[in-house]
DNA sequence: CGTTCAACCTGGGCGC
DNA sequence: TGCGCCCAGGTTGAAC
């Protein structure tokens, strides 16, 4: 679940952990498989103790706590995937059984550091600047969500021919956005998720990336979005806000809050897709053989 | 280059 | 009640 607004807010909300001696690192060893952890338990378990996390970074979608020493050289980075279900929490996990890493800081007052992840998708890396760099570099993510510049999106994206929903799940492209924020950011600009990118103007790629910013950066201060139970929970364990202003993602059936219309749910890259057709109608055909048989912008079902 | 599919996992919800 | 199936916020790699 955690896109770029939910691992913004987790990373704010672990804060309370830097500066603290790391007193141990514990991998429980659940029912369940073990996650993947690179470049394995004993190595990240050497790595850390005794340490401290002197500050805690966001890349995209992922956390990178990075681990205090003399020299930058010498400096090691645990980058945190959580992927669907990870959680990084300072309090209680919702289940035992499904934490993946506790760890305790030697001030027993403090909390500890919880990566809690039912599914177990998540991943755990310990590196070094140059590992870090080749993970979360400008070479593997794009810009960062809540910073993409027009141009450098229209740059980035202008001459493919994939569909923009499809598109602005492209790390690569641009950091940070997840299905959810994809499918609210095209509602909020009015643009078809089917649309080609190669078939947007100037004009929409501005759109998309001031209504990119916005939203994201809004949905940062609402501390990101919780839907149905056992989903995201904000570091010390309370839901997100900003499910309560979504306007089209998980809502296929619901009116459409603007018009009235109804919400469509539909597939792209094998991952569902909600807008609404009326707020966001398919483009004027530029550059297609439009053979305008009744005169209406009117549509032919594609698909 | 782009799409499609399977895989990685657990668990909730639904139809029968 | 139980079983089987579909679904889920993400990413990766192989096959076409």
């Amino acid at each position: 679940m955690p896109e770029l607004p939910e691992v913004e807010t987790m990373r704010r909300g672990i804060a309370p952990i830097l500066g603290l001696r790391i007193d141990s690192v514990v991998f429980p060893r659940g029912r369940c498989r073990p996650i993947s952890v690179q470049p394995s338990t004993a190595a990240v378990i050497k790595g850390m103790r005794g340490g401290e996390f002197s500050a805690v970074h966001r890349f995209g979608k992922r956390v990178a706590l990075e681990l205090a020493a003399a020299t930058a050289a010498e400096r090691m980075y645990l980058v945190i995937e959580p992927r669907m279900t990870g959680l990084l929490l300072v309090a209680p996990p919702p289940t035992q059984e499904h934490v993946r890493l506790e760890i305790a800081f030697s001030d027993s007052i403090s909390p500890q550091l919880i990566f809690w992840d039912r599914r177990g998708l998540g991943t755990l890396r310990l590196l070094d600047a140059a590992g870090l760099d080749a993970a979360c570099g400008p070479g593997r993510l794009g810009p960062d969500g809540l910073v993409i510049g027009p141009d450098d999106l229209r740059a980035r994206l202008g001459r493919s021919r994939r569909a923009i929903k499809v598109a602005l799940l492209d790390q690569q492209a641009v950091a940070g956005i997840g299905n959810i924020y994809a499918a609210e950011i095209l509602f909020r600009v009015g643009i078809d998720p089917r649309t080609p990118c190669d078939r947007l103007r100037a004009e929409s790629w501005e759109a998309i990336a001031t209504t990119t910013r916005d939203l994201l950066a809004t949905a940062v201060e609402m501390e990101g979005s919780t839907i149905g139970d056992e989903t995201y929970r904000t570091a010390d364990n309370r839901p997100g806000r900003f499910q309560l202003l979504h306007q089209v993602y998980g809502r296929e059936g619901s009116h459409c809050r603007a018009c009235g219309g109804s919400i469509v749910r539909i597939v792209q890259a094998q991952r569902a897709t909600f807008y609404c057709p009326a707020c966001q109608p398919r483009q004027p055909g530029r550059r297609r053989k439009e053979r305008s048989s009744g005169g209406a912008p009117g549509r032919k079902t594609v698909g």
